[in-house]
Order: structure tokens, then C-alpha cells, then sequence
DNA sequence: GCCAATTCATACTAATTTAATATGTTATCC
DNA sequence: GGATAACATATTAAATTAGTATGAATTGGC
């Protein structure tokens, strides 16, 4: 159970958009020259960024990326789902053919990770970019 | 973001002990074969859960491991504490020096992560093995 | 007293994941 | 046309995780 280094780096990144993307684009280079981030990790994590629809990018020169929406429409969640493959892991899917320790059918576990996964999800969606960006 | 194999093994096993270990103790080669786990994993993880004080030993011939105490005693926190080192990671503790990219000090993220961790840890300490052994 | 069952301890290996780098292509501004 | 910056993919390096191997110490029962 942590956040992953990938979380945080997104985090920090799109927190430098919220606050200089408003109007103009602003570069990978300048993010991470700002938060002292490696540029061609977060260019990786910026493309899935784009592919979640969180940002849109602006090619070329002077070009770079914005926010794709309003900052309380970004929630943790989001960033980590976006970024982060498996963020959630509900291995236990109550089947012993998918999942070699589930015993009976349904496996008597599978509530508890259920719940569990359902509880987080719905506490990183509650926590929006906006909150994260007042609180610096 | 996701529970860990280990925390998935132990409390697969301590369900065992839940169900089985109230007058007897009961044998690490038992609750493998019930819950189809590696049994030298097993053992390395029941070190850790006795050393925390969460299950008793007993050596030797028809010797194994009870609960140390009461089943709603033992929260889903304790366990993951137990077993799976840093089930949380405060890894912006708001001093640059310590995390790299920790901004100003103290670092603007420390209270987003510290919070984070806060409501995780009182999550995970409200769910007691009863309780999971009641949905069982 | 010996044998089997069991915890205890440590070291090692294999697999997977994560973080980061490398090398380049494509698009756009000036 | 050159600089800047996104886009794309492949590779490497480091760290973590899962699991195995080997064996010592302890105890119950015959």
C-alpha cells in the first residue's frame, strides 16, 4: 500500500500546469526544471496524461501542454489511473481459475478487496486538483 | 496503490488461525495446504507477524501458531505493518535534503501525502480480522 | 534415546516492476 | 532553416518481491 513514485512526480507536474497553463502552454523542460524532475520519465507520464484526456499539448516551438479541464475536475484518481497501470489491485476475483489462491466459489475474499478497492477509489476521487494546488 | 501479495498471504493464513487455532495450534504445513500458499514464504511471513506481537508460537512436535490476541484486536493495519515493511510511504517529508524533490521547507506536498497516509492507515486499522472472518 | 514434526534463521535466486536513459522522428514558431 | 518541443519506442539499471534452499534448534510420542 504507497504511492508510487509515478503518482508523485504526475502530481507535482500537473500542479506546475495548474498554476502557469492557464493561458499559454508550458514545456516539459520548464516542469521539470521547476521541480527538479527527470524530463524524459515525465514526457512518458505526459503522454499517458494526454491519452487519459487530463491535458492537451500544443506541438512544435513555444508549444507544451495545458490542462484538458478545470482543475476540480481532476481528481488523484484520475492522475493515478492515468499513470499508474494497476493502482488498485482487486487480484482476488473470487474465481481459483483466475486467481490460484481464490478457494470456493466465490472466493469468501473477494468482498473484503472489493470494499477495500471501492473505499480508495472513491477517496482519490475525492481529493481534486484544485484542493492539492490551494494547500501548497 | 495496491495491497501486496504478502498482505494478501497473511491474511489468507491468519484466517486460519481465526477459525482453527482457538484451542490447538495449528501448523504452518495446515493453513498452507487449506489456502494453497508456499509454505518458506509462510514461515518468513509468520516470523514477522509474531515478532509484532500478533500470533504465538509453539515449538516442536504438534507445535504451530495461535492468535496472540483478540481476533478484533488485530486490525487489517497491524497486519500490513507486520509484514510488508513500508505499506505506506511518506516519501515527501517535507525536507529537501531527505527527499529530492521536496520544494521550499517545508515542501508544499507534505500535508497532501501526510493526509493521505493518515486516512489510509485509519482505514485499514478499522477493519478487524473478525469482521473478515464474519463475511467469510 | 530416537524419530518425526515443527519453528526458527539466514542466504540465495528468479521474476517482476519501476525508474530512468537513449535515440530518434515529427511538428511548429520565428 | 534552425531551434524548440511533443511524440514514439527500445533499452538499461536498480530495486523490490516472491519464492527456494539449506540447515539448526525444539519438542512430543513411541
Amino acid at each position: 500500500m504507497n504511492i508510487s513514485t509515478k503518482t508523485e512526480y504526475a502530481v507535482r507536474a500537473l500542479t506546475e500546469l495548474a498554476i502557469n497553463s492557464a493561458d499559454k502552454p508550458v514545456s516539459i523542460n520548464d516542469i521539470c526544471k521547476n521541480q527538479n524532475l527527470p524530463v524524459k520519465y515525465i514526457e512518458q507520464l505526459f503522454r499517458k496524461l494526454k491519452q487519459n484526456g487530463l491535458v492537451i499539448s500544443i506541438h512544435g516551438a513555444k508549444g507544451g501542454y495545458q490542462l484538458a479541464l478545470e482543475m476540480n475536475d481532476i481528481s488523484l484518481k484520475d492522475i493515478m489511473e492515468a499513470v499508474d497501470e494497476n493502482y488498485v489491485a482487486p487480484f482476488c476475483n473470487g474465481n481459483p481459475e483466475e486467481h490460484s489462491h481464490c478457494i470456493g466459489l466465490p472466493c469468501g475474499f473477494k468482498n473484503l478487496w472489493d470494499e477495500i478497492n471501492e473505499h480508495t477509489e472513491n477517496y482519490f476521487d475525492s481529493i481534486k486538483l484544485d484542493q492539492i494546488v490551494a494547500r501548497l
